[in-house]
DNA sequence: CACAGATCCATGACACGTCAACAACACGGT
DNA sequence: ACCGTGTTGTTGACGTGTCATGGATCTGTG
């Protein structure tokens, strides 16, 4: 495979550093935010966009474009948030159809308790790691990245 | 958030923007596979160990550990893949307690099929916006946060 | 006003990953 | 041979994410 279908060996070892990356900060964030908190990483960038947000509240549909998630798991997650008590859910009074997704007190004390040790947990694991022109060069190559898949699945060809 | 906890807003940038990244090649990737092939990444990943591996076998745990994962989640992939016809269980001879993951006839031609389109997939979406420099610097970021995370959550405090 | 299509969200079924517990086996020393 | 310990892998429960579907509501057009 390495060497196979025409790709550099160099850049198949960049990606399969780059996965080894993200597993290993993304465990240890759960990890961290799991015993700080008792949330999810899930739970955390709700909270987050809610702490974010105006009044401390977003619509169901706003919340799912700020993540980039579908609006099923937004329902499924705003859900099970709210009962554990993270979250209120209200009706939308202007449009019947809506839900706005509220942060209760719970949430808040929950999010300011974990986000010390996530901010931590990211400095020790990401930050520590990098000097100013690593992370210059990390954003570049991010910004190319994401830049590039507003150009969806083209040329793309179906095998069955 | 962004400019509470000591946290640098660039970094905080950076961290989003590598979030989106990862997320948006990965689903490129999930989706790709599973049109090509019908096949998810994790299906992949374990395809792919077998088909470099001698003899196209692994035992459970060898690919546990070639792919970083639990022993558990090994153990569910492979029945689920097992099911599906994509890989054969052996009893291990030598070893009565080890299982041998055998690449099948099935496997093998689904790992083909989807090679391609993996491979594209990846050209397209990561290695094309890429420069020789971003490259280089890609991976001295990965290397760097990788070998970090070697040293386990030390000055970890318990906020409950 | 009536209706068709779009929008907003919820739900159920299913695949997946993690954790804790467990069973079967290997291996060392005595 | 025996016993204790570590290893190998499986299982069940649980929380999570995706997909397909459906119900309710809004909006624009005739």
């Amino acid at each position: 495979m390495s060497e196979a279908m025409g790709l550099d060996p160099a850049d198949w070892v960049m990606w399969r550093e780059m996965t080894a990356m993200r597993a290993g900060v993304d465990r240890a964030l759960e990890h961290r935010l799991q015993r700080d908190a008792g949330i999810s990483a899930a739970d955390f960038d709700v909270l987050r966009s809610l702490a974010d947000a105006e009044g401390h509240r977003l619509r169901a549909g706003a919340l799912a474009e700020a993540l980039g998630w579908e609006k099923s798991r937004i329902s499924h997650q705003v859900r099970r948030m709210a009962d554990r008590g993270l979250v209120d859910r209200q009706d939308c009074p202007t449009d019947l159809r809506g839900t706005w997704v509220v942060l209760s007190e719970t949430g808040a004390d929950a999010f300011a308790t974990a986000s010390c040790g996530y901010v931590e947990t990211l400095e020790r694991t990401l930050f520590s790691r990098l000097d100013a022109d690593d992370r210059a060069a990390m954003r570049r190559v991010a910004a190319a990245v994401t830049d590039g898949l507003l150009a969806p699945d083209v040329q793309a060809f179906p095998t069955r």
